[in-house]
DNA sequence: CACCTAACTCACTAGTACGTACATTAGGAG
DNA sequence: CTCCTAATGTACGTACTAGTGAGTTAGGTG
């Protein structure tokens, strides 16, 4: 081994510094929105002062496209971990629809980047070559999925696997990213504990009933 | 009648600078968020001053909580006009949900406005005493078509009239909210024309299928 | 027609927020 | 051990932005 069982505590670690900065600035841009995230208020709750942010970082908005950049690819890395291939096409869709459900469950901030970013067009989005034309795992493996149903003559629907995504997606994502407007004109907190298990079933049903064709 | 045939065009009209305001400044939340939102950039594309601005509404926080609660009040006009108690449960269901999808394409503003509240937690909605503990018509809609499905026995589910709703809600409103992400990432826009009819066919099929309990 | 008030204009301020110039130091390379 | 550069701290400038003080006029009313 090397001199440094581990690292314990340099002064200056550039490494450590950026992603301290990424892990405050991705609760900052979250919970206030692009406009709203002050550079001052990072800056205040780390280690580290707003000099810093601007000397790996450079702006506001390109410190904002790294958050989005790191964000994504902690999703992507989740996504390449789903296994379902070795289910039968009901069970699969039905779990990858779970899968997704807790997915959304966690990754609150991740909810909220991607709300932002819609709010502004998905101008910073495009704006990185890191997010351009990087398309996502899911929609292989939801397409297997929906071959082998119609195969089997398990499934039948002429929807295809981004259609199915965003049937799944949207129910998933908007229990977490409404939960507040939802929570405040039906007195009901669709992300409450008491509420998981029913929902989480729910959209397992949903999808499943839906391939099978039953709603035509 | 009296002296003016049409009220053609006073210099002074409150109502009309009020209106203008609220019109205006909706524009200007949704497409920038409440931080993002600039008040000289409101008062500059209307006839009015920002001083007005200041004299009908006070402050830029009472001016947000006045266009959401105007933008809501027109979703509820329109939801009361919702007629489907004439049909049978599956088709009233189906129905429902492809209103919503209607209601959801048209009205982009409002459901902008939706995703920035909940950004900030609904703070400003709560802090709204109109918007407060004012349900929703749809809900008593939806309970009744679900107590009539499942007395003639077409339909089999848990669900409540709440779970329901954001059953259908969510899908129309993901569609349009997220259209931009879900574009960038995906290479398709779910609002695109060639789109509609498909999607709009998808929720129907969706809900039906779900309430007569086939993915269980 | 005179008056009075609500409606409106203009110029201004105080505070804030992004960004930077400049000084300083840690710590690895030779 | 020395030096050199990447990394860091301090203090400040500039531009913008919500909000206001004070004066002006339209137009309904008696």
């Amino acid at each position: 081994m090397t001199s440094q069982p581990a690292a314990p505590e340099r002064q200056r670690d550039p490494d450590r510094t950026k992603a301290e900065i990424l892990e405050v600035a991705q609760q900052e841009f979250a919970r206030h929105g692009y406009a709203g995230a002050r550079v001052d208020e990072i800056a205040a709750r780390m280690r580290t002062t707003k000099r810093m942010i601007y000397y790996y970082f450079g702006s506001k908005e390109r410190l904002y496209v790294a958050v989005l950049e790191k964000a994504y690819a902690e999703v992507r890395e989740m996504e390449r971990a789903i296994e379902v291939e070795h289910l039968a096409p009901v069970e699969a869709i039905r779990t990858l629809a779970e899968l997704t459900f807790d997915h959304h469950d966690l990754h609150r901030d991740f909810i909220k980047l991607v709300t932002i970013e819609n709010i502004h067009q998905a101008d910073y989005i495009r704006r990185s070559q890191a997010l351009a034309n990087l398309g996502t795992p899911v929609l292989d493996l939801i397409e297997a999925i929906l071959d082998a149903g119609t195969a089997s003559g398990d499934f039948v629907t002429e929807a295809d696997a981004i259609d199915v995504h965003m049937l799944i997606s949207s129910f998933c994502f908007f229990r977490v990213a409404n939960q507040h407007t939802f929570g405040a004109l039906f007195g009901r907190d669709m992300t409450a504990p008491e509420h998981r298990a029913r929902l989480r079933a729910m959209v397992g049903d949903m999808v499943v009933a839906y391939v099978r064709g039953s709603g035509a």
